[in-house]
RNA sequence: GGGGAUGUAGCUCAGCUGGUAGAGCAUCGCGCUGGCAGCGCGAGGGUCAGGGGUUCGAGUCCCCUCAUCUCCA
């Protein structure tokens, strides 16, 4: 009965669903957060019987780690976005260490010896793989934390070993006897330090080759390493095999120690790194999980106060057990959503924000299923905040911020369910037409494919109609998809390796913060792409210098102009870019020639740079005063710097400005340039810089020393050169403002010289205008609004003329009708007549003539126009427009064709109309 | 980055295999009318996203660009 009369109901909102609204209306909203919630949510994974306070929670967790390891002389530092700098291989930041990849390839000098952090980890890499496993075992996320110490050259196996161990069994008082230990075949070292050192039994330690070699990718720093696993116990065993770490369920790994220690070189050789490194990681959840005597992370603090947010079920088909899944889900994955928009990451559909949108969908399908209200999963913001604030402060700031993004997906994602439902019916109802009983695997890849109507949807609907679902052929066919995508990838990395590596060898300092002119030596000289010794007079090439006073493009400035050269000897220079951590300079050779080795002088073109500084400074104002006009949700979405014009994008989900927030963005800015502020550029480690209240731009990673740039009100992270007082800048024009896809709008300005140049030109043209139009500039647009009207009312009028001319001409013709056979015949010549007055004549010789055929031929410009028309009674005696028109066409060197009571042709030989004409009446005639 | 779809009046959309650009709503005018989207008649409003090509002729076919939606990597 009650299963019934839930079947019911869901069917119901199913329908509503199809007919366009997924809203679940307001009776919905007004339930959720009942009292209820809580204690279902308990009674519903049998926890509720533990009664005792858990011996630790995440955040007293997180603070013991970075307290332990600070004790051991570790300098603490904030974790980096979940987006990873622009050079990382990876989409996501996917590990704890993959902050420090520059330094443990020698790329970057240590920030300090010992580090210890938290960071924030997403992964949904193969993002059908482990994604399948998220709330059903106890173990698998995609939002992590990862405790993390790391060592550069400084200690090594010894200490971090005896480091773990200490904070394992000491700090945490995890029980010892359940504790395990993997270790590499060939780190008998290791071995050693476990059993001698810390007296573990040689029974608790197992030796293992790929399981224990830890590698960041086919090459760089690699090494052994050694794990630490906890018995969960003999119930949670998968099988009767598991019966060590890397068998199953039952061990669950809690720590890994990487010994870093070789660098791969791409021939597949293992070399000795100069200076060995530490890099170990403990996800946060599992060793919560562990010290609360939970068997799963999603029993732990973290995922339970989530859960416990979520509304109460409606109408659901699924078991408590399926039930608590789904909930874990959402809990997961609006962890996941809630950083990733916080880190600067909003939905799109590609890369980041591709993901991003994936588990929006994924959890809201979940909720579906749960019948949760509309707009869920907005609400759970609140309660991931509460969960993580304490660690990660910056996601209170950006809470509302996350919200605003997160509600327009969900109706975004809704829009596409309605409309995705409408195509679905009419395939149902062709189906059905024809008396399928399954719903072929193309239709339903096409509606998840071109329409994101998710395919478990469409099986759903469909079920409810009687119909199955082809998903064997509608997973070929997601194959075939995936393997286009593959394939294109694998073909542009292959190209993009080539040509770089030469480069990567080098760094160069960029000394030209404080002036235009640097001493540096050549490192090196591209020609084609390829190393050379030297650059001749005329030849077009890159130079390499260990110093530069060269901007190369860099946070949208673009790179410097200007000159390089050594007595008797230059190289213009016209661009500069970074390759690595190399500055390019790209040119050519105006006189004498540049050696590799040679001592130069380095100057910029003092024009260029400052204008570019001066129009990277107004991208600050700008931004300032957008933020003081439209609100501080305004956030910047990138920009670019040019000599004569800026571009600035930034989020703004209510679409374009008015005319007035225009002119008062335009108005807040040239105000701070006439206040002509002085700006200050400060060098300040990142955590006082961030308590300054500086904007930051997310999801960019700077180093743990940041210039700051004040320019009066303005105060912005910032690595660009900039002008010198802000009343440098003279004016401030915007040039555009337009979109870059949802939610995202542009602004295209420029200021200085070029704003002049703007402002003259416009002058120009509205002079030009004054002087055709014979009007003041005021009264430009009033005259103009006049001869639209005064154009539109002759154009009428002629229209009207013409008609009339139309209608006489029609009579006349009318008279001169011909009569063959039982049939009439209008056939005329009409000079001057193009193809809009022939079918306007056409119109009016047809409204004379009840029964008949028309034959029209209008010459104009050496052109001529064929029209042929039939009446339906005639049409219906066989006679067609588009044969007699066949007739007429040749004798015009033309062609033509149509319907059986239109036809229209034409042709480029005037000379040939009598003939056409007289063409008309043999063919009726031929006819009779 | 690759694939699919869409772009036509202020809005929602129709326009069959190329052959005179349409409907409903909205706007304006006139008339009728005792309401809730009242009714009737009429009018204005279009570079068919932009550019190129094929063709006698392109909203329709082909190519490119842009924007929006969507899937995959």
């Amino acid at each position: 009965m009650v299963r019934g009369l839930h079947r019911n109901r869901r069917r119901g909102s199913l329908r509503s669903a199809r007919a366009g609204t997924w809203s679940g209306g307001p009776a919905h909203a007004s339930h959720r957060h009942v009292a209820g919630a809580r204690s279902r949510g308990r009674a519903a994974h049998g926890g509720g019987a533990k009664g005792c306070a858990p011996a630790m929670n995440s955040q007293t967790l997180r603070r013991a780690w970075i307290e332990f390891f600070e004790s051991k002389g570790h300098k603490h530092l904030p974790g980096a976005s979940l987006v990873p700098e622009a050079m990382s291989s990876t989409l996501f930041t996917i590990a704890g260490m993959e902050p420090f990849v520059p330094v443990f390839l020698g790329e970057a000098p240590p920030p300090a010896p010992r580090v210890v952090t938290v960071q924030r980890c997403l992964r949904v890499a193969g993002a059908k793989s482990d994604i399948e496993n998220v709330g059903r075992t106890g173990r698998h996320g995609t939002f992590l934390e990862m405790l993390g110490n790391f060592s550069f050259g400084d200690y090594y196996k010894r200490e971090a070993i005896a480091w773990a161990w200490e904070f394992v069994t000491g700090r945490l008082g995890v029980d010892k006897e359940r504790l395990y230990v993997t270790v590499h075949t060939s780190d008998d070292e290791a071995q050693e330090i476990w059993e001698r050192e810390i007296g573990l039994a040689p029974n608790r330690i197992s030796r293992w080759d790929e399981d224990n070699f830890w590698t960041m990718g086919p090459t760089g720093p690699c090494g052994p390493c050694s794990e630490i696993f906890y018995d969960l116990g003999p119930n949670a065993a998968s099988g009767p095999d598991d019966t060590g770490p890397n068998k199953g369920d039952r061990y669950l790994e809690i720590w890994n120690l990487v010994f870093q220690q070789y660098n791969r070189t791409p021939d597949g050789k293992l070399h000795d790194l100069p200076k060995k490194a530490i890099d170990t990681g403990a996800g946060l959840e599992r060793v919560l999980t562990v010290v609360n005597g939970k068997r799963s992370m999603y029993e732990t603090d973290l995922f339970e106060d989530i859960v416990h947010a979520q509304p109460n079920a409606g109408a659901t088909s699924l078991s408590l057990h399926e039930q608590l899944v789904r909930r874990r889900i959402i809990a997961d994955h609006i962890r996941a959503i809630t950083f990733l928009i916080a880190d600067g990451v909003y939905p799109s559909n590609t890369d980041r924000g591709y993901v991003l949108r994936f588990l929006t969908r994924r959890a809201i399908r979940m909720g579906r299923l749960l019948d949760l209200p509309q707009g869920f999963l907005t609400e759970l913001v609140p309660a991931v905040v509460a969960s993580l604030g304490d660690g990660y402060p910056e996601l209170r700031e950006a809470q509302s911020r996350v919200m605003a993004a997160l509600a327009e997906e969900e109706q975004q994602f809704n829009r596409t369910l309605a409309r995705g439902s409408e195509i679905l019916a009419e395939h149902i109802a062709s189906a059905r037409a024809s008396g399928q009983r399954s719903l072929d695997g193309e239709t339903v890849f096409l509606l998840h494919d071109t329409y994101g109507f998710p395919w478990e949807l469409t099986r759903e609907v469909a079920g409810e109609e009687g119909l199955t679902i082809d998903s064997v052929g509608f997973e070929r066919l997601m194959e075939q998809q995936r393997e286009r995508a593959r394939a294109d990838a694998s073909a542009k990395r292959a190209v993009v390796q080539v040509g770089e590596g030469d480069l990567a060898a080098y760094a160069s300092e960029f000394v030209g913060y404080g002036g235009l002119e640097a001493d540096g030596t050549v490192l090196g000289i591209l020609k084609d792409g390829s190393p050379v010794e030297q650059l001749a007079a005329g030849e077009r090439g890159q130079l390499i210098l260990d110093r530069t006073s060269f901007y190369a493009e860099k946070g949208g400035q673009i790179g410097d102009h200007g000159m390089i050269g050594r007595d008797g000897s230059w190289f213009a220079v016209d661009d500069a870019q970074f390759v690595g951590d190399a500055i390019a300079h790209t040119g050519s050779v105006e006189r004498g020639t540049i050696h590799r080795g040679d001592r130069v002088h380095t100057a910029v073109d003092p024009a260029w740079r400052r204008e570019i500084r001066r129009h990277h400074t107004s991208a600050h104002l700008l931004q300032r005063a957008l933020k003081d006009v439209l609100g501080d949700e305004v956030v910047q979405a990138g920009s670019w710097v040019g000599v004569d014009r800026m571009r600035f994008d930034f989020r703004w989900p209510a679409g374009s400005l008015t005319e007035e927030q225009r002119t008062r963005v335009s108005e807040r800015v040239n105000e701070m340039i006439r206040a002509d502020h002085h700006l200050v550029t400060d060098e300040l480690p990142i955590a006082e810089a961030r308590k300054s209240g500086a904007i930051m731009m997310h999801g960019e990673k700077y180093g743990e020393v940041v210039r700051v740039v004040h320019a009066g009100p303005s105060v912005e992270f910032c690595g660009g050169t900039h002008a010198h007082t802000t009343g440098e800048l003279g004016l401030f024009v915007i040039l555009s403002e337009s979109s870059v896809g949802s939610g995202a709008r542009r602004i295209e300005s420029c200021v200085s010289k070029a704003a002049e140049h703007y402002v003259e030109q416009q002058q120009r043209l509205i002079g030009a205008l004054g002087t055709t139009l014979a009007a003041r500039p005021d009264e430009i647009a009033d005259r103009i609004a006049r001869l639209q009207e005064e154009v539109r009312t002759l154009q009428r009028a002629l229209g009207d003329m013409r008609a009339k001319l139309a209608a006489s001409d029609a009579a006349e013709l009318l008279e001169h009708a011909e009569t063959i056979g039982d049939s009439k015949l209008v056939a005329a010549a009409l000079p001057g007549f193009d193809r809009r007055a022939v079918t306007a004549m056409m119109n009016a010789v047809r409204g004379g003539l009840q029964s008949g055929v028309v034959a029209l031929a209008g010459v104009s410009d050496d052109e001529v126009s064929l029209l042929v028309g039939v009446s339906d009674d005639l049409v219906a005696r066989g006679i067609k427009a588009g044969e007699l028109l066949g007739a007429m066409a040749p004798h015009v060197d033309g062609r033509g064709g149509g319907r059986p009571n239109l036809a229209q042709g034409g042709g480029k030989n005037p000379a040939g109309v009598p003939q056409a004409l007289a063409a008309v009446r043999e063919a009726l005639l031929a006819r009779r």
